[in-house]
RNA sequence: GCCGGGGUGGCGAAAUUGGCAAACGCAAGGGACUUAAAAUCCCUUGGGAGCAAUCCCUUGCGGGUUCGAUCCCCGCCCCCGGCACCA
């Protein structure tokens, strides 16, 4: 019965792990136990996500190369993961640094060469021209370096792309497929709208320089189209620009180039733009309108041109009416002629009809959508298409502390990609690995590592010096962990088989798109090529929610970071496991508060002083209570379920409940008590394995089986149902369980407090729920 | 702006998704034990009125549906997270 239960695995930060960590393991952690205790085999691997821009700053900040800068922290990782106490299966540890590691994330890029899913193209990256080095996004403050605070440029480099957008549909697709995939709905949520599908039409405009296409999601308004808008990086732009406008087209295009990726895409919104002076015929309505230039047409989306429709497009209406551009309205409310000015951009709502749109006048605008469709794809002049916002993958790091990406650039052959038996292609340890004044990355300083011959032709070449992006080491890990001691394939067929796919995974939804998409990507390339027999890797995703510290995000500046190893200190490492599962909802997160820590750690002294009376009476039997049993039901049902639905803080809040039936009656039966310690094992393990011990259980703990209860017992023979005048609850009686509607009434008409109420008169309406509740209706 | 998650005692939170609102825990107050303190144990603790039995009010705000609403519907307000010129 093979249960794979993992967690994301941790990158090993000089700090250690923090708080948010220890939660996120905790949870995993205590639902594999659980799951071994129900008899499950489970693998619970762990390692470390090493590589990465992280790292390299740090080092760059202290002066100290990643390259022992890391193992120092991953010793600290694993001390502090011991002492937490997770049922870690130290054997299959990894560490994405480990060349053995990384030798197969190069096959991997491989992989997807030889599948046509990578390939190179020009892009833009953030440049800063102070200190020669590309940025990532979040490295840009409102379009400034981070670093040293020069305006940031865009340069276009040559880079590596996977064709995620291929499988755009399929990802979309399975995320409505309950058997393979059962996730956090806020996770697929975010998903969809990160693949962000959207239904319309591509439109060809006949212009002075060629056919302009378009795509649209609203078709429906293509008479309303009154210009035309094109992205500064738009092919046709030269060709298209008249003599007179050229001056002032190129010198937009510089200025939009000039800006960083971050101020282009989120920075301020106006509508700037230049006119090219050249027109383009609206397939409708056959008028030439004119075409612009504007940076707020992206090259990236579509077809990195618009049909401007101003009455019904925001961002159009604004555009218009700041360069005086024609609005034509295309779009009616139930009632409205049309013919009235638009003063402010409207979308097509519901119960709208098309108005101004020749033939297609009068028609509602869904159905006119499907009209217009249909008339361009009979005119040869469009088509309905599906758009993804997804962009392809762009995994070129022009860093020094990844893999470098397999390939070798020969004159003659083009790009090569390295053979299999030359893997891995090890990352030299320089010294110079801080970026400065002399190239692109890192490594394409150093010519001893660069310059190979050619695989295939044996010319002199060189080595492609950019890494990969770590999200692609993290992308496959989970099929790594099955497989560490091989060293002559990734991993085993039979192994894949048999674990995966992943049978829990648990981690935070700061990963919804990135990791989770790419990995999910991974997985249906792999199954593709027929390496792997699944194409959906992780069968079942939660994720955890977030602490926080006295209502506010933990971080270094508030000041209100907690340490987790003085609690361990402390409190003992089952003490704040226990508090971290009990102080809310595990999918919600919480609030952490010192004082919170006493609840979880009294409840244990009270556990340990029950054991103790256990140990000192050397008689097994004890008389149990009646009401206990009862209980003892009520308490495994409420803690089985708490644990499937990561329920933990009610789990936990049951046993204490449970605890405090027993020291009321005075029992300490050692049954009752062995069965709690074991519910009890998930959560506190070293104390519970102490316990059990202690309680002469057989081996460990965790060896022993989860108690099972009986449905029957789990309720009482007599309820005790309110009765309700008016829909006010004005009395109580006990009745037997079941009892009949008829017996229930009786014994509420006999209640004085009731006849009170009712005042002499009769109920004009009677509504019983069966054990639940009685109530009366009179009127008023 | 769009998407997602929330709003319940002094605090963290429960509530079988329409049936006794506040389980469990923290903190606070009172008491027992102690020379004293800590620890432990017992009691009280949503707000208001009353000597009391008991009554009235209370799940962000305003409406609605219902015998009955923390839960469903409509209209708002606020907080957290993500995305954001996506045509």
């Amino acid at each position: 019965r093979p249960f794979y239960n993992l967690m994301m695995f941790p990158y090993p930060s000089a700090e250690g792990l923090h708080v948010g960590n220890f939660f996120a393991f905790t949870g995993a952690d205590v639902y594999g136990r659980f799951k071994r205790l129900q008899g499950y085999q489970v693998f619970e691997p762990i390692g470390f996500d090493a590589f990465g821009i992280h790292s390299e700053n740090f080092a760059i900040k202290t002066g100290t190369h990643p390259a022992r800068l890391i193992p120092r922290n991953i010793a600290n990782f694993r001390s502090q993961l011991t002492r937490l106490g997770g049922m870690f299966d130290w054997r299959h540890e990894l560490s994405t640094t480990d060349p053995a590691y990384y030798r197969w994330t190069q096959w991997l890029f491989l992989q997807l060469y030889r599948a046509g899913k990578a390939y190179r193209k020009k892009a833009a990256v953030n440049w800063c021209p102070n200190d020669k080095t590309v940025l990532a996004n979040e490295q840009v403050i409102t379009g400034a370096c981070e670093r040293c605070g020069a305006q940031v440029e865009q340069r276009f480099l040559e880079q590596w792309f996977f064709r995620i957008t291929d499988y755009a549909e399929r990802l979309l697709a399975n995320l409505d497929d309950p058997v393979k995939m059962d996730w956090s709905a806020s996770t697929t949520t975010a998903q969809r709208n990160w693949i962000g599908r959207s239904e319309g039409a591509e439109i060809e405009f006949a212009g002075d320089a060629g056919p302009i296409r378009v795509f649209t999601t609203r078709p429906d308004t293509l008479f309303g189209a009154t210009f035309m808008v094109l992205a500064p990086e738009h092919p046709l732009v030269d060709r298209i620009t008249t003599e007179a406008a050229r001056p002032a087209v190129q010198a937009y295009r510089r200025a939009a180039a000039a800006k960083d990726i971050v101020t282009r895409k989120v920075g301020e919104k106006d509508k700037s733009g230049v006119p090219t002076g050249g027109f383009a015929l609206n397939p409708a309505t056959n008028q030439p309108v004119p075409v612009w230039v504007a940076d707020y047409v992206l090259m990236e989306y579509g077809t990195g041109a618009i049909m401007a429709v101003p009455a019904h497009d925001e961002r159009d209406f604004a555009f218009a009416v700041m360069h005086q551009l024609p609005i034509v309205r295309v779009l009616a409310r139930p009632g409205e002629t049309g013919a009235t000015p638009v003063h402010q951009a409207e979308t097509g709502e519901t119960g709208c009809r098309l108005v101004n749109s020749g033939p297609f006048s009068e028609l509602p605008a869904g159905e006119g959508f499907r009209r217009i469709v249909d008339w361009l794809e009979q005119e040869g002049k469009g088509k309905g298409t599906v758009q993804y916002r997804l962009y392809d993958w762009c995994i070129s790091r022009q860093r020094y502390w990844g893999p470098p990406i397999p390939i070798i650039n020969c004159r003659g052959c083009g790009p090569v990609a390295v053979p299999e038996q030359d893997l891995p292609v090890l990352l030299p340890e320089i010294a110079d690995f801080q970026p400065d004044d002399s190239g692109i990355s890192p490594l394409a300083r150093h010519k001893e590592w660069f310059e190979v011959p050619c695989p295939r032709c044996g010319q002199p070449a060189h080595r492609e010096t950019d890494v990969s992006d770590t999200f692609l080491d993290s992308a496959w890990y989970y099929l790594r962990y099955l497989s560490t001691e091989l060293g002559n394939r990734p991993f085993h067929p039979d192994r894949m088989k048999r674990w995966l796919p992943v049978a829990s995974y648990i981690g935070g939804n700061e990963h919804a798109v990135l990791h989770l998409l790419y990995s999910r990507f991974i997985a249906m390339v792999l199954c593709d090529q027929g390496l792997l027999p699944f194409e959906e890797p992780f069968r079942r995703f939660r994720a955890h929610g977030t602490i926080v510290k006295d209502g506010s995000k933990m971080s270094k500046s508030r000041g209100n970071v907690v340490i987790p190893d003085r609690y361990l200190a402390r409190w003992g490492a089952d003490s704040f496991r226990m508090y971290l599962m009990f102080l809310g909802p595990y999918e919600e997160g919480g609030d952490f508060r010192d004082e919170g820590l006493a609840g979880p750690r009294r409840f244990l002294d009270k556990v340990w002083e029950l054991v103790q009376q256990c140990e000192q009476r050397t008689s097994a039997g004890q008389e149990v209570h009646q009401g206990i049993v009862v209980k003892w039901h009520q308490t495994v049902k409420r803690v089985t379920t708490g644990l499937k639905t990561l329920s933990y803080n009610t789990a936990i809040a049951a046993l204490m409940e449970f605890l405090n039936a027993l020291r009321a009656v005075n029992c300490s039966e050692r049954r009752m008590v062995k069965d709690m310690v074991v519910m009890l094992a998930p959560f506190a393990p070293h104390f519970a394995e102490e316990c059990w011990e202690r309680l002469g259980g057989a081996g460990s703990v965790f060896d022993a089986s989860w108690p099972a209860w009986d449905e029957a017992l789990t309720v009482e023979h007599k309820v005790e149902i309110p009765v309700q005048v008016n829909g006010k609850t004005r009395s109580k009686i006990t009745v037997p369980r079941g009892a009949a509607e008829s017996t229930v009434l009786a014994a509420a008409l006999r209640d004085r407090q009731i006849s009170k109420f009712l005042d002499g008169k009769q109920p004009k309406k009677v509504i019983y729920v069966k054990d639940r509740l009685l109530n009366l209706v009179v009127g008023s």
